[in-house]
RNA sequence: GCUGGCAUAGCUCAGUUGGCUAGAGCAGUUGAUUUGUAAUCAACAGGCCCGGGGUUCAAAUCCUCGUGCCAGCACCA
């Protein structure tokens, strides 16, 4: 096999580049490594805009990188192009690799460059952002493209591709700018890769949330009620309580209390908090008595009226109140998506009043919570943290004082995390925890945020040790984000397959024959005493069928009961994967429930 | 919100160039069957073809405006 590229002082340079340059170098092979992922695909997206403008001539081209998953281009034509384009473009894609054209490099000067592309207002919009004096210019048969590279030497080397999204996209990602066409694809060095990659597509959107939650009636969204308004089903509603039961126990063993506040307040205190200046386009308002009132989209100012209800000491901190928050929140309609980003939410909202001594140990306390919580459900997650956006409150100063601490905590305790530069909340910086769904796309969960601000502008206090006023810090925090968030990543993290301590049915009992639906009835009262809940499968089908109809619902366990259950007070589990089977006692099977749901604590 | 696509029964989908009474499987109901580990048989019921408006002798099909959904962008738990 020969060498596609080579690697110099820890760079991937092409063989164009090398033989221009007299660079020497260690070889890179077509395989799927990761350089020669990256020179392999960057070519694709190549060869994609040789195939797009020979099919649409009228075609400018912006830029075409590679990304984590493939690579895309973004350009623009006068033709609309649809999903049904893509087969012709790969077509004309490889047509054109079998001709094996060569891929030449030569470099012209920045003035040369505007010149030759003086009627492309995209390329000079790239070039606008290059700094040299000198550019590169790739070419294969008649197309040219200006590029930094690095490129294969000829394009016969693309076989194993496969063009898998298109879209829209804003030049420069800034959605004041016009939109342009993208197209998405992938490549591979072989066939196989290339194969197993789609096989893992398609694996993945068996696990989307949305089929799997309409297929185990957990959850469902109705045209007539509103986009963005889930309707939570029977089993989704036995899902959550499990859910909400486990996290009520673990905040109050963390020194929580239960609170709660009103849906909506008068406008004139979101307007003391900043929510109506810098948050009011995402909330809803209303009238009532000519008096404006907004619906919370955060439950931050219902917990300072809880704050606010008594005097506090220094003695008294942290005091910390914790509410399911139904939020709402007016989010653009293409950012809807199934459980994950909806309009009406529930958070498991707290907030922290503490003296700033506290700080450091109230935010490692609670990444030690997120951390007991998602290593129960077995997730890799990742924190950021995120500093001060353009629209905020407050000063420089206590945003400089606020991200410090935060990042203080962090590094003193040796956790990793990520900046995330102008992500903040409008009234401070925060913590953001981050899981990935399963096709690879990451999803805010958890935050952590600190905040001067709000404590300020409701002039909230406590008093010191030498009976002075003193203005406490406030921590918000959301450990899984939303029950709507979390329980989606849930589902697609077990394909549907809950644990038996969170599954909406612990258990499916199915009778033979209806002479033992009475015992069948006995054993789910009897799973109801020890907080596990039952379906019992007499339908008027036959045995394997409703076998069959119970398995499919992903139920943790099936028990089987007929004569020999019912005289010898046993019954018959199989187990939902091996498909085999064995007996216990009642007494034993009703012990071994109690344990699996017991065991998970956070 | 932007770009592109899509919308037929509770669900998954057929429905020809605009043409007679819009079909199927699953789910549902009823009846027969009472089953020992992944689909028993039969009958019945189920539709303002997403909603307005238009073109046409005629619209599920064409146009238009909404609504909702999908992919990504931008924005965010």
């Amino acid at each position: 096999m020969n060498a596609i590229a080579i690697k110099h002082n820890n760079e991937i340079i092409d063989l164009q580049t090398a033989k221009e340059k007299g660079f020497e170098g260690e070889p890179i092979l077509l395989d799927n490594s990761k350089e020669s992922l990256e020179v392999l695909r960057h070519s694709t997206a190549h060869l994609m805009a040789q195939a797009i403008k020979s099919l649409y001539p009228d075609a400018k081209f912006y830029v075409g990188p590679t990304v984590k998953e493939g690579f895309y281009y973004d350009f623009k034509t006068e033709t609309e192009i649809g999903e049904s384009d893509l087969k012709k473009i790969e077509k004309q894609m490889l047509s054109f690799a079998k001709k094996k054209y060569e891929i030449e490099k030569y470099e012209i000067s920045m003035d040369e460059a505007k010149e030759k592309f003086k009627d492309d207002h995209l390329k000079l919009a790239v070039m606008q952002r290059i700094t040299d004096d000198k550019v590169s210019i790739y070419k294969q048969g008649e197309f040219e493209d200006l590029c930094r590279g690095p490129h294969l030497p000829n394009i016969g080397l693309i076989r194993f591709f496969k063009l898998t999204k298109i879209s829209g996209a804003y030049l420069g990602g800034d959605s004041k700018n016009e939109m342009l066409t993208r197209i998405y694809g992938i490549a591979f060095a072989d066939k196989e890769s290339l194969k197993a990659h789609m096989e893992m597509l398609a694996e993945a959107e068996k696990r989307d949330h949305r089929k799997v939650g309409s297929e185990m009636k957990l959850f469902t969204f109705r045209e007539e009620v509103g986009a963005g308004f889930p309707i939570w089903l029977p089993a989704g509603g036995r899902l959550r309580a499990r859910l909400e039961g486990l996290l009520y126990k673990a905040h109050r063993k963390r020194g929580y209390e239960p609170v709660r506040g009103p849906e909506m307040l008068r406008s004139d205190l979101w307007k003391t908090s900043g929510h109506y200046q810098n948050y009011g386009e995402n909330m809803y308002f209303t009238k009532i008595d000519d008096v404006e009132f907004g619906v919370k989209p955060m439950n931050c100012v219902g917990h300072i009226k809880v704050y606010e209800d008594e005097l506090h000491s220094y003695r008294d901190l942290p005091i910390k109140y914790f509410e399911y928050g139904v939020v709402h929140r007016h989010e653009f309609t293409g950012a809807l998506h199934g459980l994950f980003r909806v309009r009406e939410f529930t958070q498991d909202d707290a907030h922290i009043f503490c003296t700033s001594d506290q700080i450091e140990e109230q935010i490692i306390e609670v990444v030690d919570f997120v951390d007991k919580i998602m290593s129960t459900f077995e997730f890799d997650y990742k924190m950021m943290v995120s500093t001060k956006p353009e629209k905020a409150v407050g000063s420089d100063e206590v945003w400089d004082t606020s991200i410090k601490a935060l990042k203080s905590a962090m590094d003193k305790n040796e956790l990793p995390y990520e900046i995330d530069e102008g992500g903040g909340a409008f009234y401070g910086p925060k913590i953001d925890i981050k899981i990935t769904d399963a096709i690879g796309r990451e999803w805010q969960c958890g935050t952590i945020q600190l905040d001067f601000n709000l404590p300020e502008r409701f002039e909230l206090e406590y008093n010191g040790e030498n009976n002075d006023k003193i203005q406490p810090v406030m921590i918000h925090r959301a450990i899984l984000g939303s029950f709507e968030r979390f329980i989606g990543i849930l589902t697609e993290h077990y394909a549907g397959e809950f644990p038996m301590f969170i599954a909406p049915t612990q258990v499916a009992i199915v009778p033979i024959a209806d002479t033992h639906n009475a015992y069948a009835k006995e054993l789910a009262d009897k799973l109801i005493d020890i907080n596990a809940d039952s379906e019992i499968y007499n339908k008027n089908d036959s045995l394997n069928k409703r076998i069959r109809t119970a398995e499919k619902t992903r139920v943790p366990m099936l028990v089987i009961i007929g004569d020999e259950e019912v005289e010898g007070k046993t019954v018959a589990i199989r187990d939902r994967r091996t498909r085999e089977q064995y007996n216990l006692s009642e007494d034993e099977f009703l012990k071994l429930i109690q344990t699996k749901i017991n065991e998970v604590n956070f």
